[in-house]
DNA sequence: GTACAATCGGAATCGTCATTCCGCTTCAAG
DNA sequence: CTTGAAGCGGAATGACGATTCCGATTGTAC
């Protein structure tokens, strides 16, 4: 049986910690996280082994609502903007809040199976929408899956990191969209 | 009169860090630093207050070449490829190095009055060069500084942290310029 | 060659967290 | 209501590194 309480703290923490990581990334400190739960850092570590694994937790949580969010979205079949959504969606994501990924990565942090996969499972995702995108004439052809994952995380990245208001990612994200469709015919 | 040899340790200190830093980035420690250079700790705080201090000084050499390269650029006036030559120049370098200056940036690091001179210096050489290109037509005119400083920012960072062969890089970019191109004649 | 100030080197210090420990409290099964 | 187990808070611990300190060196001026 789980403890009501053990339950309810569990969720406070979580809550405490996505608010908190997203606004200071990985230098916010445990003791900020737990006094924001309205807990001891105790029990921090008694739901969350390591500050790395609360942080892993939820980017995980986060990279499976994208994940579901590129199902639907090769589900709903409009091959013309699907690609486009989700390629909005993620830097949208990324702007709301500091995932710091790759943060983490270049630190050298080790990538856990878990994470692994749901890495194989992201560029899965952006591969089919791609091809279904090309397919139909609405991204150009010689564009390969590495390119669109330097651009993806370049655009995350920035948007991450900077202060931009709404109405430049959208003219940034419109450049770049622009640049992923087909060539005019050439002379 | 600088003693010969102080000199010659703050040149050796000089371009360990350069090296040290550009591999590990933030997290290089300086004895690691003082050790590649042959020297002890204390002489390279001799030379540099602080770890801040080293890394400034050094980020800020290499932002001097660039702005240098900028001038040069634009005194050559070829404003159809002077933007997009010093857009390429500057991704090239983040790529070489990790100049993470944006993460010491969004690590609330201060940034200290000549580093914001630089910043402005970078960011009125981009202004020139772009306003250049876009007179010739070589841009299309409706993107401004600021989205143009995020797709920079995006392509650096993405650049830094990531581990793109240098082709990927080209088509990357290959992508960013032909969103920047005037539109083709509108239907 | 001598003297003195500028430098050195690197051990010791200091501060900052993540993580651990443990006596105290609270839940829930009987 | 009683009790044992699970959970709690938060002080104490341990590591890691930046920075400081000071006796030993070394360069330069005379």
């Amino acid at each position: 049986m789980i403890r009501s309480d053990a339950a309810r703290n569990r969720a406070k923490v979580l809550a405490a910690a996505e608010t908190v990581l997203g606004e200071q990334g990985l230098t916010a400190r445990m003791d900020e996280i737990a006094r924001r739960a309205g807990v001891g850092v105790g029990t921090v570590y008694r739901h969350f082994a390591t500050k790395e694994a609360l942080y892993a937790a939820i980017v995980s949580a986060r990279v499976d609502l994208l994940l579901d969010e590129a199902a639907r979205l090769r589900a709903a079949a409009e091959p013309e903007t699907g690609f486009f959504r989700f390629f909005a969606q993620v830097v949208a994501d990324a702007a709301r809040k500091k995932t710091l990924t790759d943060a983490l990565h270049s630190a050298g942090i080790d990538v856990k199976a878990e994470q692994a996969g749901q890495r194989t499972q992201m560029r899965e995702a952006l591969a089919d929408l791609l091809r279904d995108a090309q397919r139909v004439g609405a991204v150009r052809l010689d564009v390969d899956l590495p390119e669109i994952l330097a651009l993806l995380r370049g655009a995350s990245m920035a948007a991450e990191t900077g202060d931009y208001s709404g109405p430049v990612i959208d003219r940034t994200l419109a450049v770049l969209f622009d640049g992923l469709r087909p060539l005019a015919p050439p002379a």
